[in-house]
RNA sequence: UGCGAGGUAGAGCAGAGGUAGCUCGUCGGGCUCAUAACCCGAAGGUCAGGGGUUCGAAUCCUCUCCUCGCUACCA
């Protein structure tokens, strides 16, 4: 570690628009807080420093649609994200947000000391506006009809449907996707930064002195310096986020690229009076955590702009991992084809550690992975049930039976060559744990531990101190050999608890429980130390540190996947209602009014002329009914014929575009707004009374 | 389109000139303190594909295919 004396890590700051799912943990804040509580461990000075991402277009277009205000989105957002992450144990030592005033002004000011140092070109040029709405429109927000294919429904900036990048010159009959207007071309004037100017600096600093970044990141940064760099607009014409610093400037604000890493100079300032010496002085250690997505900005463009401002240090290194799909599929959030992290804190709670151990196993450190289920349910039941924790608990139940729940003595007369081995086993993980760790191959230090649990089992396989107690006779004569063994796998079960710490924190935490020792032993010092656990000392009863996961469970989630997979073709999904307030009590006579019964879908189509429309023949048992309801924008017509829904028979007919409704299906609703079909556990007859 | 990264057993990875290996899974056997660990054995790969260099190529060169990212206004 040597020539740093301090640490500063920082995590992607994830856009307040949505909430994260286990992607964003896999590629970004998992790496972060494993590689953080290593050096905790370590008794190293760090900070770790994260936030949500509050400004930018794309939060002022979701208030827009949902007819609230941008603040009120990136406060609903950054409550979620912030939840799950304290809920996954990622280990901010601040998650701030650039709403902040300490932002604002931390961010103005850098953006005025560049100003005042000359570094901006101002630039005017001519932008889509749209007249509506009254904001300028990026391309990807113009729609039109593409020249090349005809699709109606080509963007600005391409076609997905032919795949032609466009300019939205391009676009036959161009209308803004916010008000059906037809954009205008306006002059506008912002303020550029001549990043071409730094690359002879960032060729030097990045190029040549930091050849041991990972391969895909060093090959996109070499991609872009040896491209050349151009001119890039710092401002935006936007009332949502940092004012431009300026007299003449009004209705200007910086560009998000440009205040959000400053969000992580805002954020340590907010943390520590001392933010200064982990930004300013060279023995700082700075490693930026992101995605593959983000690269160039937190390689090229801000280290250009700490160069620009100066008395900044430089990342040292910016570990961006790849993608993590799910069961064979991109992420998509706007489809909804994603792994919530909220949603699994609640589905499987108080085992944020095994999807801590299944998202390091499988990271997508060198290519995208797929993360599947079945992956995630066999890499708990074989590797942290079968190995891991078998081991733990195989000790405790033979300590408790064999040495009367108390930590045996070593005798040091009886130790033998196993014993040593085991010793130098340990002794070379911890080594190797360390190495893999500090050049950030985590899959790697991760399966080294599992080893180590591996080289425990079969320590006590050829022990076998169970053999030796037989009998009480046979047990009293090789007591000692009994005590030796199982005092060995002791202090090992103390060292994996250590080891496992900056992966699995609860674990360690529990194992620390089972040992009645204080969470100081975890330090990471004490990696190969055989007098964690005393002599003497009685420990608690064993528990299970992992349970297997069965495949009702497992089913169960990726039938929700599927089910909550939005269709492209269907319109975006209503705005989340907030959680509603509990409704007023009612006697059991006014619940006896509904009439709740079990039905089949039999046919489901679209209603012409209504996007959140179906039409459903569901089939009761003694009649069908047809049932008008609003989920077109979560499910196709042809995925749910078959299911069982729960329908409220007796409601009074309604029509509905004209189709009389006769009953209506329940629904679940989530924050996020997705819905799901309330369903009877399993198949019953169609018409069957719910009560 | 251009650029970058990647493509090795069912899954996750290692190997960077000497004839393919690790972990998990699968199958068979032994053993059993334990949520079936550990031991022994087996099956499973034209190393994305074609061409070339070489005594010898997963590895070097070349072309092609596929996946993902970036391509500067999608945060």
């Amino acid at each position: 570690m040597g020539k740093f004396n301090r640490y500063l890590i920082t995590a992607a700051l994830p856009y307040a628009n949505g909430p994260v799912h286990i992607g964003h943990l896999a590629g970004c804040y998992i790496p972060a807080d494993i590689y953080v509580r290593y050096l905790r461990a370590k008794k190293a000075d760090v900070k770790f420093i994260g936030g949500t991402d509050e400004h930018g277009v794309p939060i002022t277009i979701k208030a827009m649609k949902e007819n609230v205000s941008p603040q009120d989105i990136v406060d609903k957002y950054h409550k979620i994200i912030s939840d799950s992450f304290t809920d996954m144990g990622i280990s901010f030592d601040i998650f701030s947000r650039t709403t902040n005033q300490v932002h604002h002004e931390t961010a103005a000011a850098f953006f005025k000391k560049m100003y005042d140092d000359g570094l901006f070109e101002e630039k005017e040029s001519e932008q889509f506006y749209d007249e509506k709405a009254k904001v300028f429109l990026a391309d990807r927000y113009i729609v039109g009809t593409c020249p090349k294919c005809g699709n109606p429904g080509a963007y600005g900036d391409q076609c997905e449907k032919c795949g032609t990048s466009l300019s939205p010159d391009e676009l036959i009959n161009p209308r803004s996707t916010l008000s059906d207007a037809t954009p205008v071309k306006k002059v506008t004037k912002h303020w550029y930064m001549p990043l071409q100017n730094y690359e002879p600096f960032l060729k030097e600093w990045l190029l040549e002195g930091h050849k041991e970044w990972k391969n895909n990141v060093y090959g996109q940064c070499k991609s872009w310096l040896d491209n050349g760099l151009q001119s890039r607009a710092m401002t935006r014409d936007s009332s949502w986020g940092v004012k431009v610093p300026l007299p003449d400037a009004e209705g200007k604000v910086l560009y998000v690229w440009f205040d959000a890493p400053i969000g992580y100079i805002s954020a340590t300032k907010e943390l520590t009076p001392d933010w200064a010496d982990y930004w300013c002085k060279d023995d700082t250690k700075l490693v930026h955590f992101i995605g593959k997505d983000n690269i160039v900005f937190h390689c090229v463009i801000f280290p250009a702009m700490l160069k620009a401002h100066g008395g900044f240090v430089l990342p040292e290194n910016v570990p961006a991992n790849e993608f993590l799909n799910i069961e064979g599929e991109k992420v998509s959030t706007s489809r909804n084809w994603a792994v919530w992290v909220h949603d699994y804190v609640k589905d499987f709670p108080d085992q944020q550690d095994v999807l801590r151990y299944v998202l390091c196993s499988t990271a997508p450190e060198t290519k995208d992975n797929d993360f599947t289920w079945k992956d995630f349910q066999q890499r708990n039941n074989s590797e942290l049930v079968d190995i891991f924790s078998n081991f733990v608990h195989r000790t405790m139940v033979l300590m408790h039976k064999l040495c009367g729940g108390k930590v045996p003595a070593f005798h040091q007369e009886l130790k033998d060559e196993k014993d040593d081995a085991l010793l130098a086993n340990l002794l070379a993980s911890r080594q190797k744990i360390e190495d893999s760790l500090e050049n950030f191959r985590q899959r790697e230090a991760l399966a080294e531990v599992i080893n180590v649990a591996r080289e425990g089992n079969k320590y006590l396989q050829e022990k076998g101190p169970w053999l030796l107690a037989k009998t009480p006779e046979l047990q009293a004569q090789h007591q000692k050999e009994i005590d030796n063994c199982l005092h060995l796998c002791l202090q090992l079960t103390a060292n994996l608890a250590i080891l496992i710490n900056p992966f699995l924190p609860f674990t360690a935490k529990k194992i620390c429980h089972m040992l009645k020792v204080v969470d100081r032993m975890l330090e990471w010092e004490n990696a190969g130390s055989l007098k964690l656990v005393s002599v003497g000392y009685s420990l608690r009863p064993p528990e299970y540190l992992f349970t297997k996961i069965d495949d009702a469970k497992i089913k169960e989630q990726v039938d929700k996947l599927h089910a909550g997979l939005i269709k492209p073709t269907a319109p975006a999904a209503t705005p989340a209602a907030a959680p509603k307030e509990e409704k007023a009590e009612i006697q059991y006579d006014d619940f006896a009014k509904l009439d709740l019964r079990v039905g089949t879908i039999l046919s489901a189509e679209k209603v012409e002329k209504a996007d959140k429309l179906l039409k459903l023949q569901v089939d009761i048992g003694t009649e069908k009914r047809t049932v008008v309801s609003g989920i077109a924008a979560h499910f196709k017509p042809e995925e749910i014929i078959g299911r069982q829904v729960t329908l409220v028979a007796n409601l009074a007919p309604r029509k509905m575009r004209g189709i009389e409704s006769q009953g209506m299906i329940l629904m679940a609703e989530d924050a996020t707004g997705k819905l799901v079909f309330v369903n009877p556990d399993a198949a019953v007859a169609p018409g069957s009374e719910v009560r």
